[in-house]
DNA sequence: ATGAAATCAGTAAAGATTACTATTTTTACT
DNA sequence: AGTAAAAATAGTAATCTTTACTGATTTCAT
C-alpha cells in the first residue's frame, strides 16, 4: 500500500528531532537543506499520510495553523499567548479515553489536553 | 475601551444560540440573516475581542480552521473524524490547572481536551 | 528487467484569516 | 440635544495556509 520514499524520511526526521511542535512550513524549511528540491505539498502529504498511520499527531492550539508532534506517546501540551512556544506536559491522557467511550459509546482514536496561558520565560519578563 | 455594536451582540447571539462549535464562516453567514450588509472581517474580529475579553471560546480540533463556542463553561469536547461534528463531553477540565500552575510555574487561563474518533451515529452507519 | 502502483516536483487553485481605509456609530461630556 | 474623540464598521485587498492537479520519476513485487 505505502511505499518507501526519502521524502518521508526525510519529514519524519526532521520532524522527531525536534521538541518544538513545529509547523508543515518550519519542516518545510527545515528538510530542505536536506533534499533542496522537496515541494511543499510533498511536505503536507507526507504529514498527513503519517498522521493518518498514526506514527505522528496534529497538535492543534488556535493560532490558524496545525502544528506536529513526532512524539505519540499519550501527553499534554500547554500553549503560551505571549511567545506562542508549545512545551510538553507529562500528563498522561489515556485514563479517561476508556471513560469517553464507555459513557457516550463512542470510539476513541487518541485524546489532546491542552493547557493555554503565560509561560514562565514570559511571566518573568514582564516584570 | 470596548465599545457596544449591534454587529458583536449579533455575533455573540449567533453563536450562544447553538451547539454545533461553528466556523467563523458559518457564523457570518446566519449573522447575515439579521444584519445583511455585515462583513465577514467584523464577524472575525469581534470573534477575536470576545475571546480575549474571555466571553467565548475557540475550540481547534484539526481541521484546518478555527471552531467556537459560547459556552465557557469548563468542558470537553469530542470531535468524529468522520462526520466532523464536534460534542460536548461533560468533562469538567479546571481540576488539573492548578496542577500544572503548580508543577511548571506557568499562568494558566484555560484547558481545551479534545476527544478524537468515530461517534455513536457514525459507528452505527458503519454496519 | 518490467509494469503497475505509489510518490514526486512544480504549479495552480481554493480556503481561512488578517490588514487597510474612508465612513459611520458609540460614548463621555457639556 | 450638541459635539468631539474613540471605537467599530463595510468593503476590499492582501496574505497565509492548505489542498488539488498533472506529467514525470521512483518504488516494489514479480
Amino acid at each position: 500500500m505505502k511505499n518507501y520514499s526519502r521524502q518521508r524520511e526525510a519529514v519524519l526526521n526532521v520532524l522527531c528531532s525536534t521538541k518544538t511542535h513545529p509547523t508543515a512550513a518550519w519542516i518545510y524549511e527545515n528538510v530542505r537543506i536536506q533534499l533542496p528540491n522537496i515541494s511543499l505539498g510533498t511536505v503536507y502529504r507526507n504529514l498527513t499520510v503519517l498522521e493518518q498511520e498514526g506514527i505522528i499527531q496534529k497538535i492543534p492550539v488556535g493560532d490558524a495553523r496545525e502544528h506536529f508532534d513526532g512524539d505519540i506517546s499519550p501527553h499534554s501540551h500547554f500553549y503560551c499567548k505571549l511567545c506562542q512556544q508549545i512545551t510538553d506536559i507529562p500528563f498522561n491522557t489515556a485514563s479517561l479515553c476508556k471513560k469517553v467511550e464507555q459513557e457516550y459509546g463512542v470510539e476513541v482514536e487518541s485524546a489532546k489536553y491542552t493547557f493555554i496561558g503565560i509561560c514562565k520565560n514570559c511571566l518573568n519578563n514582564k516584570t
